[in-house]
This record gives structure tokens, sequence and C-alpha cells, in this order.
DNA sequence: CACCAACCCCCTAAATTTGGGGGGGTGAGT
DNA sequence: ACTCACCCCCCCAAATTTAGGGGGTTGGTG
């Protein structure tokens, strides 16, 4: 829908660009395309890994990457808040910067060299890994939205193709995550809540039986023996996530 | 044992570091007490947090911080990766540096301004939680291991304080994670392995009985009402740690 | 000294899960 | 036309967990 002559066009650059061996050359390329400032991708939930650390690629500033880490920013901007929540992409001045420590944070941006456009795409993937995606810029607010207005389909684009070199980078070809269905996720869900197999039929509407089918299948698809193993495993892979229960 | 006098003669100083309102004032103090150039706090395991980021103060110079984030350093940096296993502290001298990736890991930390010398105390608290902290020198590494020697029980209380300081920093004066106990941890563990009551038994040497008592035990200390919600939580908090089953 | 937590052991009835099996149906892709 | 993943439903016997009880020792702390 909408503008497919347009990403035709590009088709050339996207190849390119997927082709490119590293993803800060990604980065470089996308920002002198488009005449973009700084383009970040980061990926939250890196499963399995036994010391937390988000995987960051980005052309931001030394001292503010620093400073963003040192300063636990990822707590409070509102950017990557509400970015690993959302699903659509928008621009930075949708989101709500009414907070003082959104404020402040703003302030601190500015004084590292970083200005206050921005466009920002949440990826979730078939597995139900998310990351965010941002591209900014100094422009004014006004200049900036009427180019993302024309440009917003080839940086979601973009933005695909850089996580999926982000997880080949991470994981190789071959992905360990497996690939649950809606049903089977919720179902673990409310398993992981505490819940029964005959209340969770109430609560989704189907048959306790069927509940019982849909956790057996998580169980086979994740390779475990007991539902506790599943539970656990699903846990550790992030496929379980309670805040999607409302 | 050892030098109970000279920990004595600190009080003033352990007191007052204890007082300070921010750990990168203690960092600061800390350096200028013992003449060490860099000290780093780093708190892996965030539990309960929705964007994984690790915890950490420090006083590296800000392109050293960056460079370390955006290139996954923490998969290699041997002071990293066996930090978060290891008990005891050590001199940096003392892991194995041997692999390329490490030598090329050191190549860049000294680019960098960072020194080769170094101090790892590691830190596992009461409620399993884990932590480095990392006094850094540009000092050869004879003096330095002298300097160590002479200093390491005061080094390793400025440690136990800054991790104080940071879980209050995190959570406050309420902890919410629970303190199981090790008999507990290790059938939660099992029973996240995959393993039934009568296994489990089998393997710590007591009986079928004891282990659900265990489980039932920690059902009830993490407040959940089934076992898989027990799992899911324990996963949650980082109670459950497979890699401590050898 | 008492007290408490951690550790250890055992029992049983009732409820639940497990691991098999058997049916359907849809929609996407080959 | 076929397969495959997803979605939905059901049954049953065997195994397991659950939620109550009942014991006990040890070591550290007020």
């Amino acid at each position: 829908m909408g503008t497919p002559e347009l990403t035709d066009e590009y088709d050339r650059f996207f190849d390119e660009l997927s082709r490119l061996p590293d993803i800060n050359l990604c980065i470089e390329k996308i920002c002198s395309e488009f005449k973009i400032q700084f383009v970040t991708y980061h990926l939250a939930f890196h499963e399995g890994k036994a010391i937390d650390s988000p995987y960051v690629r980005t052309n931001y500033p030394a001292d503010w990457v620093s400073q963003y880490l040192t300063n636990d920013y990822v707590e409070i901007d509102p950017v990557a808040q509400s970015g690993f929540k959302r699903a659509l992409p928008c621009l930075w001045s949708d989101l709500d910067w009414s907070s003082d420590k959104s404020v402040d944070f703003k302030n601190d941006a500015q004084k590292h060299g970083i200005g206050t456009s921005g466009y920002l795409v949440p990826i979730t993937d078939r597995r139900r890994r998310r990351a965010i995606v941002n591209f900014a810029s100094s422009a004014k607010e006004s200049i900036w939205s009427h180019k993302i207005n024309d440009i917003s389909l080839l940086l979601q684009e973009c933005a695909e193709i850089l996580h999926r070199k982000a997880i080949v980078d991470l994981y190789g070809t071959d992905d360990e995550k497996p690939a649950l269905s809606p049903r089977e996720i919720q179902c673990l869900t409310w398993v992981a809540q505490g819940k029964d197999a005959s209340s969770i039929g109430l609560i989704l509407g189907i048959s306790e039986h069927t509940v019982r089918d849909y956790c057996k299948s998580a169980k086979h698809k994740l390779g475990c023996s007991t539902m506790y193993q599943a539970i656990h495993k699903a846990t550790m892979l992030r496929l379980i996530d309670p805040d999607s229960l409302n």
C-alpha cells in the first residue's frame, strides 16, 4: 500500500545495504543516503546470555553512549520506554515528554549534540524479539516530519535489514529460538502466572482440553520433558511476557 | 584472619564512604584514598527490568565505556567473564588472557588509556545477586601486586560498600528478592531442568519427600500458588542458575 | 537459655498433569 | 491438490503434584 514504486526505486540500495558485512557500515550508509545524523539499533532481551547487556549499534558520540549507560537513561528515555512496548513507528515528538525526568534527559541529550527530532521504528519479529531503531536529526521538527512523511517506509525497510543483520550476528544462521504460536505463548504465559488449565480455558474462551494441547505442543517445540522445564526455558527465551496480558 | 588492625585503622574512611549520597562520589573517594586510577562497579542480572541493561558505575573514560558496550566486549573480556563466575578476588594477571580475542581486547583497552594492572573483586550476595568491582591502574604489574597484597582486604570492603549502595539505589531499602536457602534453590533448579522429585532426591542424596518439602517452602517464599509460577518467578529473579550444577 | 531458620525425614487423600490416542476446521504456500 | 502450521475439541489410565498433617537435628543470635 502507499508508495510501492518508491520502494522499487530503492531496491538496489537495499540490496547493497544487505550485503554489507557490518552493522556499523550499514548505519553509515543509511546516514549518508538519507542525510540523517544518527542511526541507532537497539536489541533488548539477549536471551540465554549469562550477563545482561543490550546489543547496541550506533553512531552517537561516545560520551552520549557512555552517559546513557551509566545513568540508566534507558529507564527514563521515553523513546526506549515506549519503543519496546508499542508496535507502530512514530516521531519522537509524538511521545510523552512531559515528566520532569524526561525533560532533564532531553536537555542532557541536547548538551551532547543530539537533536530533538527523531523517528522511532519498533521491531517485533516472528520469534517475539523486540528491538528499536532510531533515526535522529538536528533538523527542525517541521522539516523533519515532512521528510519522514516521504521516507518512512524506506526507513522501516532499513530497520528490518538492521534487525536481520543483528540476529545473524548474534545467533548465526541457525536460530535456536523456537517460534511458538500465539495461542501456545498465551497458554504458557497464563500457566506461568499460576493459573490452571481450566481457568485458562475460561480466560481464553476455549476448552481446558485445548489449553492442555497447546501446553503439550509448546513443550515439544521447546524440546522439554516437563512443563516446569518448558516454563523455565520459555522464561529464559523471553517468550513469556506477562505485560502482554493487559 | 590477616590484618584486622589494618581494617580498624580505616573505620572512619569506610564510615564516610558509606555516607556518601552517590556511587560516583564513592568511586572518586576510593581512587584518591588508595591512589587508584579507575574503579568500576558492574551489577549483572537486573531482575524484573523490562529491558536488558547492566548497572554500571565507573570513572573509565567515556569512549572506553562506549567502545565496551557497542562491541559487546563483556562477552570477550576475561575479567567480566570469569568475574561473574568465580567467588574469590584475584589480580587481572591471574586470569586467562591467551585467546586471540582477549589479546585484541587488551590492546584496544590500552589504546583507550586503560592499564593492564587490575584487581577483580566478585560479589555474590545473600540473594544470589552477582556483581564485579574492578580496581585498575597503569602501574607496573610487580608494583601493583605488592600494593594489592597490602590493601586487598580494604578494597574488598570498598567493593561491599559499593554493592550495598547499588542495591539501595536500585531497589530502595525494601528488597523484594526473597532469600531462598541453598537447598531450595538446588531443588528449583533441578525441577527447571526437567527432573522429577524422585530423581532429584537421588541426585541430592535426600528423600523425594524432602525434595517436595523444599519445593513447597520455596513456592511459599516466592509467594506463588503453583510450582509453574514459582519456576517462572525464580527464573525471572535469576535465582535459578543451571551453570551452578557443574 | 530459648528461639529460629535451615536442614532432614515421612504419610495420605485429592487433585492435577502427563502421554498416548482420536476427531474436526481454516488459510498459506508449493 | 497437497502439505503444513495453526486452531479447536475430546478421552483415558498412569504418574505426579498438592496441601494437609506428623516428626527430628544443628548452629547461630538475642
